[in-house]
DNA sequence: CAGACTACCAAACAAACGTTCGGTATGCAA
DNA sequence: TTGCATACCGAACGTTTGTTTGGTAGTCTG
């Protein structure tokens, strides 16, 4: 029988994914993405899984088990993992709230040229990740290197922290908060702003008077 | 019979949040924040609902009817949202993976310090929203105000533009991206560089050479 | 051609699910 | 003391779920 609306299978026409040259979804049969992207948008709007039966009802499928099928050739490409019978999205799909970085653009709306999307700033490639946490910046002393106060830094407790690296630390009895550069001599430690009208700082290795809070991995500023 | 060991209903005890100043799951007992908890947090982690049951074992509840009650009254309150019989977190207590923003920090880790915790450095927060893009900086024109090539604008194409908002424009022939200062004159309009090395343009406004891209917003950097 | 792969179907099953009901316990306010 | 709210229980009910089975069909490779 052939009396139904559905489209047929393209057999074998589908090889993998030409799009995301990200390669987070690679190998994907066009069938496949779409099984994904409607599962991606469930949880990113509503905060949950959709059922089977709910994807293939979006996809216009009558069975079940045919998004079942999907599912399954997701879980061993990694994009889906299953406790149970419950099924979940594998933490490398997660799409994080983004926004496209376009270079330059020739006409119209630079939301609408795809081809001149360089990369996705999100969350993510800022850096806000867990363990992290962010400092609000006062005083002018990293204004030498466009740090300016009220300007946010990104700072990683957990980072190895090498010479010439932006650091935030908690200096003198108030344990005040600066961002210095950080440098490691063999008399001690040094923390340089880049504001000449600044002092450097020049502790001993070990003087309680000097914590190091993290490596300053970003920056951000709101307007 | 209270042979168990589960800990007894504080009874009205709890009349509403002390914590929380954002004010979006305010007036909630603890047992219902604690509810709303393990939901955000599995919906974060593994981007699917929880059960009901899962929820309840979590809580070492017994019965999923317990919990079945804290959803309702999450519901009413605006947190949870139901279609049919199946449980949705409503958009508005979303979390979006963000870090802590830290104040002074007396001992130990920062992250442990909750009351030290100012605020919550998220996409949102940074302004990535739909309909905006990012621009990467290049040249050294406006490193006079802290913005240095190689780093990421965040433009709205969509706001309204004022005198002295700093702007994302394409100029000349070549359609350049730069940013600059934005002002309006009888005469045109004039954009201005923070480096006094470049010089500030004006054009008569409607000249084609000149196209407005967007305010920007933010700015982020990665070091 | 056969074999492999993608894509889909209908029907059925047991497990898990949301939900309801009736009940106990505790603390607070009227 | 009565009333009300929070907090919890165990048992049960009907629905929805993930899953299995067995099958059809198209398309590409060897």
């Amino acid at each position: 029988m052939s009396e139904q609306g559905w489209q047929q299978g393209p057999g074998r026409t589908n090889k993998a994914t030409r799009s995301d040259p990200g390669g987070i979804t690679e190998e994907l049969t066009p069938r496949q993405q779409e099984v994904l992207e409607v599962i991606l948008g469930c949880v990113e709007q509503e905060g949950r899984f959709p059922s089977i039966r709910e994807i293939a009802s979006r996809l216009r499928l009558a069975s079940p088990a045919t998004v079942f099928q999907h599912m399954e050739a997701l879980e061993t490409k990694g994009c889906l993992r299953r406790r149970g019978r419950r099924w979940m999205l594998d933490p490398k799909v997660r799409r994080d709230q983004g926004i496209p970085i376009v270079g330059r653009v020739a006409a119209g709306s630079p939301l609408t040229a795809v081809e001149q999307i360089e990369g996705q700033l999100s969350a993510d490639f800022l850096g806000l990740r867990k363990g992290r946490f962010g400092v609000r910046v006062v005083g002018d002393s990293m204004s030498g290197e466009g740090i300016l106060e009220g300007d946010y830094a990104i700072v990683d407790p957990a980072a190895t922290i090498s010479n010439g690296d932006l650091v935030v630390a908690y200096l003198g009895e108030e344990q005040e908060v600066t961002i210095k550069r950080f440098f490691k001599h063999p008399w001690g430690i040094e923390l340089r702003p880049a504001n000449p009208r600044y002092e450097t700082m020049r502790v001993c290795e070990g003087d309680p008077s000097l914590r190091m809070a993290g490596k300053v991995v970003g920056l951000m500023r709101r307007f």
